[in-house]
DNA sequence: ATGAAAGCGCTAACAC
DNA sequence: GTGTTAGCGCTTTCAT
């Protein structure tokens, strides 16, 4: 690897000024200038990152952590953050924390000491005081604890609000809500916005718990299905859930939406793979990524964002698996 | 953040010692190693990454780069390689290369300038160059270009053959291919073993060509299904694609598989949430990923490993996208 | 068994 | 304008 020190002999003149022009700072004349540039084409340096990190305690780098990466919203968020922080000369780094706070933690500890310049938390576990005695910005997107941290999230109890109502409007006669996993902000937020629909409209409910991801989701709707073969309208926690309903149910010969309406949440492109397709209610998943993004890159940057906290509105899409 | 110095300082003795037993070599008397050990407990001592990888020149680090996130094979593998990375005592950061070659070539930049100790790369475009000059040990998974790197890939063709074979025997007369992009070397590969078995058969045949990504998949399916009503079955290139061709025919109300019969390929988790679910040729992502991960310790740590290319055997799983 | 000191590649204060 | 140099936090040789 070619060093600074190389580019300093190559050019004749010394690292300080191979630096200043480097960073463009500082003065250097019209003919060093070129003269190094040169060089540094020629030899094809690059400057080392890490060295320059130690120095500068920054890196342009953002870490991002997700709880499950195969729950098709996360990539669809992470995309999104990658696209962001890549405009404003960021890279991302990605890490999976499978929803356990070691792994979690462990990876926490890594962005510190790779000295990132931000991070963004999807993931699942929130002790407050991991983030706060932590020196980093860090922004929580989507799953939202208790913290005092900013944020961005959709409006989730508001959609569960709306999603509930949908299903009654549309004839459900016995609803179920299958919630996603306690503790999960998210799940509670639905949950609440389920609960006092139902009761608002006076309408019997029955809830069920399974989590977000695939094998659970599936394995529940199996059971929710063969347990409760009189409930024709289901709202999902997720669109994992949703799906996993569906699939069941159709296994069942179970006519979806005639005989069973169901309605996800998230709006991830699962939800159009599949036939029927999905009725769900649609959170801005780039927007919430570009926001959170911004919002991070805005308080790395020193400025004072004017609001830390983002409730983005979620929409009603409505497709094939609830009636016309 | 608390350094080595503070730490050696605490303890009463050099930072030499403590770096010593921080990497446990040297000699270290009894008193002065639990004397440390203790300050460092006490302080919550870590020792700085950046430093480190400034001298070491490594990093436990490993670096992948998938080529799309959002399509559900990746990130099954990447959790492959996570897992086996993390039991070795390496992180991994993950990137997303969207296909690019701009991007990838970022990313390497980025993993070289973090002292990464190996990459997987299971990305799009492979110019030779880039990674013989680059010093660091390389895998390549899934999509090998024609390189001489260390390879871990499934068997590709057999799998082509014998998902054509399996299409034929169920009594399909009117046989097409939805290929995968040229360039990319499963698509190429299943596309040969397609070819030669359906030769080999004397059948006729039509070839489609598709992206491998959710959107291009789902258009390819309607256009095509539109333009060959008498097709009655066709090998996908991959899951996406299969599922996009389930979805359209399901749609404009074509039998799956009475009229139509359908195969993918990967075996991703994707063609089992859907209904009815999908026959596929299985590849072992996970065992890809992990033996991957497995042969890129064993060259990081300098070990010859036996053999520097796997090709993992493929299965067909039949569910319900084909006649019993 | 332990410490002093050089050096990994870079930046920035300070001198000229 | 440009160069010298200290120092970021760590590891390791070389003395002792």
């Amino acid at each position: 690897m070619v060093t600074i020190k190389q580019v300093a002999k190559e050019a004749g003149v010394s690292v300080a000024t191979v630096s200043r022009v480097l960073n463009n700072n500082g003065y250097v004349s019209q003919e060093a200038l070129t003269n190094v540039k040169s060089v540094i084409e020629k030899l094809n340096y690059k400057p080392n990152s890490v060295a320059r990190s130690l120095y500068n305690k920054t890196s342009n780098m953002i870490g991002l952590i997700v709880p499950d990466i195969t729950n098709p919203f996360f990539p669809e968020l992470a995309r999104a953050v990658e696209d962001v922080a890549m405009i404003y000369g960021f890279k991302v780094v990605l890490c999976n924390s499978d929803q356990e706070p070691e792994k979690e933690k462990k990876y926490i500890d890594l962005f510190k000491q790779q000295y990132v310049d931000g991070i963004i938390m999807t993931a699942h576990s929130y002790e407050s005081e991991i983030y706060t005695d932590l020196n980093i910005p860090v922004v929580a997107l989507d799953r939202i604890g208790n913290t005092t941290l900013p944020a961005v999230v959709s409006n989730n109890y508001t959609g569960a609000r709306k999603a509930t109502d949908l299903l009654l409007q549309k004839g459900v006669e016995n609803i179920a809500h299958i919630r996603g996993p306690r503790g999960v902000a998210p799940a509670e937020d639905r949950y609440r916005g389920f609960i006092d629909e139902v009761n608002k409209k006076n309408a019997d409910y029955i809830i069920e718990e399974s989590s977000f991801q695939l094998e659970g989701a599936e394995k529940k709707a199996r059971e929710f299905l063969r347990a409760h073969t009189d409930v024709d309208g289901i709202f999902c926690s997720n669109d994992v859930i949703a799906v996993g309903v569906l699939k069941e149910a159709l296994k069942k010969g179970i006519k979806v939406p005639e005989e069973l309406q169901i309605i996800g949440f998230d709006g991830s492109f699962f939800g159009k793979m599949i036939y029927p397709e999905l009725t769900t209610v649609s959170q801005p998943i780039y927007d919430m990524g570009a926001m959170a993004t911004r919002l991070l890159i805005k308080i790395i940057e020193g400025n004072k964002p004017e609001k830390i906290f983002y409730e983005m509105p979620t929409t009603i899409i409505e497709r094939s698996t609830t009636r016309k």
